[in-house]
RNA sequence: UGGGCUAUCGCCAAGCGGUAAGGCACAGGACUUUGACUCCUGCAUCACGUUGGUUCGAAUCCAACUAGCCCAGCCA
């Protein structure tokens, strides 16, 4: 009831402390995707973070492709990523920017580095740059080239830009120091060559930064003030602010880095999902098992129920990972005021009702929502055939189960009472039909109090059900034994999709449309799949079950 | 074994010298036209990686250990 005081997480504080201290007016904060492929939950994290960090502070979000390799990117990446953090409800404004239409200003910089003395154009091979820098517990040793004149340098630089060296031939270095125990700062390479058409900038460069130089004078230009990326860039800072320092920028942005997020037993691996996907095992890289964005949306997971979770999961610099059961709590919470409740069998068996007259469809006023009356009503069918869930009958029921068996009574939601009298098997022992009879006086909303039964069990009128499709989920990954064969291959779960054709569904999805949300009454939250799914034939997504504490076996 | 970082309940995570928040999960129970939801209750008691120390008092400070993660791309 109360809002309680969430506590400030670390990155808060720091930004707190810098407004406090005046190092900063405004935050800006960005998110910097390498266009190489497709978002996954973890992105979802660092998207979030950043814009909620510049919401919660009145400040900007900046979304920013940091496309300074063109050998790894691909313009179809930047087209994935912009949809999928629109959906997350990121919004960028007008603030949508590029690192490659900064590569002027890097040459710019680099050359007032050169001209500094503070970095050096290198003709070491890669094989020697590599033995040159030492090893982890042994300092590096200078280059040959280390000591060139700035004019040298400049010529250099220049003939680089100019595409007269071949690739890797040569390398822009700053010069920093080569015994540092930090290995980043034993003369980094800032500048590289490769003759290839950039996705954006096309060929107008055949020398593109590396990402340490890049990235802080990207930040810099864009007036970012806090620069949040995960643990491994570490290290990097120092750099970091070597090169804002160096460059001489006025308002230094400060890098932070938190944990990234991991989900227990899931794939996010590119060459994994590459395989999978090759193989056929998966429909696609948004296939619903796996959690690529692009997956999570197809499998019905809503903008709000990622931001729930990101916020219950917290941010830290302690490397974790978090129980799926988790994302599982978040979308059951959004949804659940928000999904109309339907009823479908999934599992079909046919029940009787013996004294209902034969040919007679009577519709029955059924909240949408019965925790949200603003949802209002809808009229189902009732008739004298319906379809009930097969697990909802037993013959012999054990101890505790109340549902439908000989001579027990339960509730048809929404509709009747209706007891047991007999049922049917056909000749391999399957049941076929199962007969009662109902009590009109028990009509749902008729405050009929006579009697009370246990149960209550949800079904579809025969005559008019619409027959669909339903996807059911498990993890695709073998929970018991972990994401990973000490080889190195996947676990993979082969129950993990489930797919049934002859559910039925109340004629009341009409209106429907993929993407649609639902939840089907005790068997969870389903939603129209937005790839396979068209009007004449539904095909539906479990979302999650709900959650349940009825165990057959005691 | 060089450097950087981390270590609080099964999983996340607060805590910032004054005597262990919260959420998820789980287990009981109440309620129930979803065995759902909701609501109660329980769930770190010489316990905060270990061992010492400082202090009237430490998860919080110091020291030494231990464990895990990251770094030797002309990737980001």
């Amino acid at each position: 009831m109360e809002n309680e005081t969430i506590s400030k997480n670390f990155i808060e504080q720091i930004i707190e402390k810098d407004i406090e201290e005046g190092h900063c007016k405004v935050v800006k904060t960005r998110f910097p995707p390498e266009p190489n492929g497709y978002l996954h939950i973890g992105h979802a994290k660092s998207i979030l973070l950043n814009y909620g960090l510049a919401q919660e502070y009145h400040g900007q979000f900046n979304l920013r492709f940091d496309d300074t390799n063109p050998t790894k990117e691909d313009i179809e990446f930047v087209e994935s990523i912009k949809k999928d953090v629109e959906w997350l409800g990121a919004d960028w404004e007008d603030r949508l920017f590029f690192a490659s239409s900064y590569f002027d200003q890097m040459y710019e910089y680099a050359v007032k580095l050169i001209k500094k003395g503070k970095a050096y154009v290198c003709d070491l091979t890669p094989d020697e740059i590599r033995e040159y820098r030492g090893t982890l517990t042994q300092p590096g040793k200078n280059s040959p080239y280390r000591d060139r004149s700035v004019e040298e340098n400049l010529e250099l630089f220049e003939n680089m830009k100019n595409g007269m060296y071949e690739d890797g031939s040569r390398v822009l270095r700053a010069k920093i120091d080569m015994a540092s125990p930090n290995i980043n700062m034993r003369d980094p390479i800032i500048y590289r060559v490769a003759h290839m058409t950039h996705h954006s900038a096309g060929d107008k460069w055949c020398i593109y930064p590396m990402y340490d130089f890049a990235h802080p004078i990207e930040d810099a230009i864009e007036g970012i003030t806090h620069s949040i990326c995960t643990l491994e860039f570490e290290d990097h800072r120092p750099l970091y602010d070597w090169v804002v320092r160096e460059c001489e920028f006025e308002n230094p942005p400060k890098q932070i880095e938190f944990a990234k997020l991991y989900l227990t037993n899931v794939i996010t691996g590119k060459r994994y999902i590459k395989k999978l996907v090759q193989e056929g095992i998966v429909d696609g890289w948004d296939d619903p098992r796996l959690v690529s964005i692009a997956a999570l949306r197809r499998r019905g997971f809503t903008p709000e129920s990622i931001k729930m979770f990101v916020d219950l999961v917290g941010v830290s610099k302690a490397n974790s990972s978090v129980d799926y059961a988790m994302l599982e709590y978040c979308i059951r919470e959004d949804l659940k005021l928000k999904a109309k409740r339907m009823m479908a069998v999934l599992d079909p068996v046919k029940l009787i009702i013996d004294n209902y007259p034969e040919g007679q469809i009577e519709y029955l006023d059924v909240p949408n929502n019965q925790e949200n009356e603003e949802m209002g009503t809808r009229k189902v069918p009732f008739g004298k055939v319906l379809y009930i869930e097969r697990e909802d009958f037993m013959e012999e029921p054990p101890k505790k189960y109340y549902r439908l068996f000989p001579g027990n009574e339960v509730r048809l939601m929404s509709a009747y009472f209706v007891k047991c009298e007999s049922f049917v098997k056909d000749e391999n022992g399957v049941i076929t039909e199962i007969h009662c009879t109902y009590d009109p006086e028990t009509k749902s909303g008729s405050g009929f109090t006579g009697r009370k039964v246990k149960g209550t069990i949800h079904w579809v009128c025969a005559d008019t059900a619409q027959e669909v499709e339903a996807r059911l989920y498990e993890n695709i990954v073998d929970e018991e034994k972990g994401v990973y064969n000490e080889d190195g291959s996947l676990n993979l779960n082969p129950n993990s999709l489930t797919v049934l054709k002859s559910c039925y569904v109340e004629p009341s999805f009409s209106d429907a449309v993929a993407g649609d949300s639902f939840q089907f009454v005790r068997n969870g939250f389903f939603c129209i799949d937005t790839k396979d799914s068209t009007k004449e034939h539904l095909v539906f997504n479990r979302i999650v079950s709900l959650k349940s504490s009825f165990k057959i076996n005691g």
